[in-house]
DNA sequence: GCGAATCTGTGAGAAAACGCACAGGCGCGC
DNA sequence: GCGCGCCTGTGCGTTTTCTCACAGATTCGC
């Protein structure tokens, strides 16, 4: 689930030009809710600096941590394609500016600026691997399977490459269970594991990830990371 | 999971036209496998006549159905947009009619046809919605629960809004397993529960689903369907 | 219409996931 | 620097999922 390339930044300056001309510049405070689940609305949204997350939250309170969004992200482009309510909300997690893109203007765009159009199947098509990604992986994977690659992809978004990689702040338990849809306490018990193996660490408000090719080596054949 | 609305079935006459006059027509034979998995290729495939389903493969031998591929379908586009291996394989389920598309007409149709470049972005929107629901159905529902999530969708797919749906000829539990990630015995004895609860009927080669309005009553919330 | 291969139904035991309870720990605000 | 609230670690019993085993049904090809 890391966050995902900017989508700003494949933009060419000229369909960002024209991007802005057409969008209205909004502050959003920490812990406002942008869009919300199940709401109609067909503005599209562009991050200039900040981060929320993308989260579905289920009748018995279960919530499903779907997609982290940082500077340079696009979101609410599925509703302002296809015209139905959102599939998610979208919580600030700290303080944002986003441009706010109306449905006439993201018409005109994707219609007039082929490489604003391709950037968004770029978008999507990022998306849609990563979603393929997790169902494959709910289907095929443990729990603690499932943790341990989710720490690798923090590990790789954080330090690419890195045998090491410190998370600062470290992620609380209840949201990376949700992120790779287990409880908190499964979460709590392999990262005492982990932390037994030596693999993590955790200490001074930060989490380290200690080695990432042993942890690697705790899931079954190797697949991504 | 059901099936897509098709893609050609949304592209305006000349963009159809410009489709085709850039792809080449190919024959496929039932079970042949046009795309596989983790391979490169960068073509892309419009479905002219009969059906295919998207699978990928686990390395224990566990199968994790995608989509199912009919007329009017695309596949093959993500890799296409982003150059990355195949995430799926293609497997045809009969003898099929395809239009071939290679990489350089596809960039040249996404650049200079806008209505070509907007059903992508719709037919992704809807991919992500699909896989949105399938991740979100994992994480709140029992293998039981998305069992019957299933059923209300094949019903719907085949007798839109009735109270009754046929089958025929009807899916193997092997198959519904790969579909909502359980395995076939699991399948196999909800079904009968079903079948006692006079909600489902097997027999004489179709699956009657007998009452839909009451299997709907077997799903928390009664969310979608 | 016979036989082989495949699919279906069901039991039983093992493993995993889940939910609750509760005791610290830790961090933040006053 | 104290207290309060949230986060973490862990035990334990319940439910669900998974796996294996095997018998009976069905389908398909010849």
């Amino acid at each position: 689930m890391g966050e995902e390339t900017e989508f700003l930044g494949r933009l060419q300056p000229e369909d960002l030009q024209a991007l802005k001309a057409r969008a209205r510049l909004r502050q959003v405070a920490r812990g406002e809710v942008i869009v919300a689940q199940e709401e109609p609305g067909l503005d599209v949204y562009f991050v200039l600096s900040g981060r929320a997350v993308a989260a579905i939250y289920a009748d018995n309170g279960r919530v499903v941590a779907y997609r982290d969004i940082g500077p340079g992200a696009v979101f609410g482009e599925i509703a302002a394609i296809d015209g139905a309510p959102r599939t998610a909300s979208v919580e600030a997690a700290e303080a944002m500016q986003v441009l706010v893109l109306p449905p006439a203007g993201f018409r005109e765009l994707t219609a007039t600026r082929p490489g604003f159009a391709w950037a968004l199947l770029e978008h999507l098509a990022q998306q849609m691997r990563r979603m393929t990604e997790r169902v494959f992986e709910y289907s095929t994977m443990l729990a603690r399977e499932r943790l341990v690659a989710e720490l690798l992809r923090l590990a790789e978004l954080h330090a690419p490459g890195a045998r090491q990689a410190e998370l600062r702040p470290p992620p609380n338990h209840f949201d990376l269970a949700s992120r790779i849809s287990t409880h908190r306490e499964a979460v709590s018990r392999e990262m005492s594991r982990l932390s037994s193996m030596g693999l993590v660490e955790r200490a001074d408000g930060r989490l380290l990830i200690a080695d990432v090719p042993r942890l690697r080596a705790e899931m079954p054949g190797g697949r991504e990371g």
